[in-house]
DNA sequence: TTGAAAGCGGTACCAG
DNA sequence: CTGGTACCGCTTTCAA
């Protein structure tokens, strides 16, 4: 392995020169640089990351933390962070918290070690002192809340507007409302679009809570619909609750989308693949990811960020389990 | 920070001592050592990694290099080897290679220089030459093979036999195969695992190539049962193509599973939310994850590895998309 | 058993 | 502008 000693005895200068000129900190002349460029090229330096962080107290690390790599909105953010941060020669080190705080702070405490440069976080935790406490650049993502913590996340009051709009633009006459877990922040934002927009409406509706998971939201919404034949809309806070949705209709003998119109939230590539295929809300994760990576980046290296909050807009994908407009 | 040097002078030995006993390597007397126990009890000492990266030229960091962690086969398997390598300390760095064998150079490049201590591959690339000349630990997963690096994977050939038999049992009489991309060694155990099976059984049969790609699968198999209406069982090579048969079917008004019946490989949780829930031969990507991540560790710590070839059984898990077995 | 000291490979201060 | 050198925090050799 070659070192910087090696680099500065072949170009004939000393490790402080070839370190400043490499970093471009500090004053190297012309001929200097000249001579360190070419025996960093014949030697095939390259700097030894790990020796800088020693000193630096800094790393090129990223810590992504969220409750559960397996759950499907989060792979997509995953990829959108790796794929920036690897453009700013970042790398991401991937932790999955469970939501469990002493996972979290056994992370955060590890990393540290480790010299991380910075954390996208994913948690209802954020309000924990471990976190309020961390000296290092944090972006919060999605579920958010702390006025110190950039955060980024959906537009989901307003999406959960245009959703039920949809359904009531369709005819619904008396919609069931699957609210999420209400710790969930994005859940009571959505939760308040919708219920901003049936108010206005004057249409029937029922709220039931659901967990974002497939087999307990199939067995509520059979259940419900059974006792609820009138219901002929129903607005799920996720595609996961949706598919559940879909699947007890299918199971009821209820005609989707002619006797029941159903509109879920998050866009999640399962939706297509249903039949008939799932409307909804669709959240560009792979942005909000890309967005969450560049504001962290920029704070790691001190630079002015725009915004302390960022909301990306989200987009009504019309498929099958709705009918077209009535005129 | 408290560094060894405070807890050295703390306990009144040398730094030397606090080393040696920290790692357990040398001689520490016992007054030594209960001396340097309290210290670093006091001083709440907590060890700098990367100073002792420096040295040792080693890390606890683990590299998982896959084609695309949105790909649904992927969040599971990172979920396994991240809890996994937490058990044993280490943590997990993020990779996505786009199957780019310069992306895949790249990282192991950028990581080698972090002393990354070992990798788990999903690749094709392997044999390639950054493969194989790599120093350090790697386990290959899934797809595989290079005699010098351990393997684990899926019992595929088994497995595609069982789903074949699956349909076989249930009447079928002119099966299509919907056959993985060529270049993938999965694919291509599930295709002979057909073959034999089909073969042995005499029934009529067709083949045709599918991307593992939903929308793709879709259009491909609409396209054959347009002109294939004898057609009344579909064995696919994952659960995506499957899912994308199954909507083709519906497409086309074609009953599931009265008039055709669909099984499909993989095991995704989107099997379960499809109407009706799609058969399948599950794998156990979990517990692949959690074995390679074990076989790494062990290889990294220079431990013996029972073997070098680890099959993990699949298992048919029955849904809505078959019948069932006629007597 | 123990400790002094020489690194590991860089960074950065400070004098020149 | 440049170079000598202390130092980041830990490991390890070697002599005692």
């Amino acid at each position: 392995m070659t070192t910087i000693r090696d680099v500065a005895k072949k170009a004939g200068v000393s490790v402080a020169t070839v370190s400043r000129f490499l970093n471009g900190s500090g004053y190297v002349s012309a001929d200097a640089a000249k001579a360190v460029t070419d025996a960093v090229d014949e030697l095939k330096y390259e700097l030894n990351p790990v020796a800088r962080s020693l000193n630096t107290k800094q790393s090129h690390l990223i810590g992504l933390i969220v409750p559960d790599i397996t759950n499907p909105f989060f792979p997509e953010l995953a990829r959108a962070v790796e794929d920036v941060a690897l453009t700013y020669g970042y790398t991401v080190i991937l932790c999955n918290s469970d939501e469990n705080p002493e996972k979290e702070r056994n992370y955060l405490e590890t990393l540290k070690k480790k010299y991380i440069a910075g954390f996208i976080v994913t948690s209802n935790q954020l309000d924990a002192p471990h976190y309020a406490n961390m000296a290092l650049p944090i972006v919060a993502l999605d579920r958010a809340i702390n006025d110190r913590i950039p955060t980024v996340s959906s537009n989901n009051r307003e999406g959960a507007v245009m959703g039920t709009q949809a359904l009531l633009q369709r005819g619904c006459k008396d919609i069931l409302f699957l609210r999420g877990p209400e710790k969930l922040n994005p859940a009571n934002d959505r939760f308040e679009g919708f219920m901003e927009a049936i108010t206005e409406s004057g249409v029937n509706y029922h709220i039931v809570t659901c967990p974002f998971h497939f087999a307990d939201s199939e067995k509520i919404v059979e259940g419900f619909l059974k006792e609820h034949k009138e219901i002929d809309g129903i607005f799920a806070s996720s595609d996961v609750s949706a598919a559940g949705a879909l699947k007890a209709a299918v199971t009821l003998g209820i005609q989707v989308p002619a006797e029941l119109q159903i509109v879920g939230f998050d866009g999640i590539a399962m939706g297509e693949m249903l039949s008939p295929g799932l409307t909804t809300i669709a959240q560009d994760v792979y942005k909000m990811g890309a967005i969450a990576t560049r504001v962290l980046i920029k704070r790691i290296e001190n630079q002015e960020i725009e915004q302390h909050f960022y909301e990306v807009p989200v987009q009504l994908k019309l498929r099958g389990t709705t009918r077209s407009v009535e005129k």
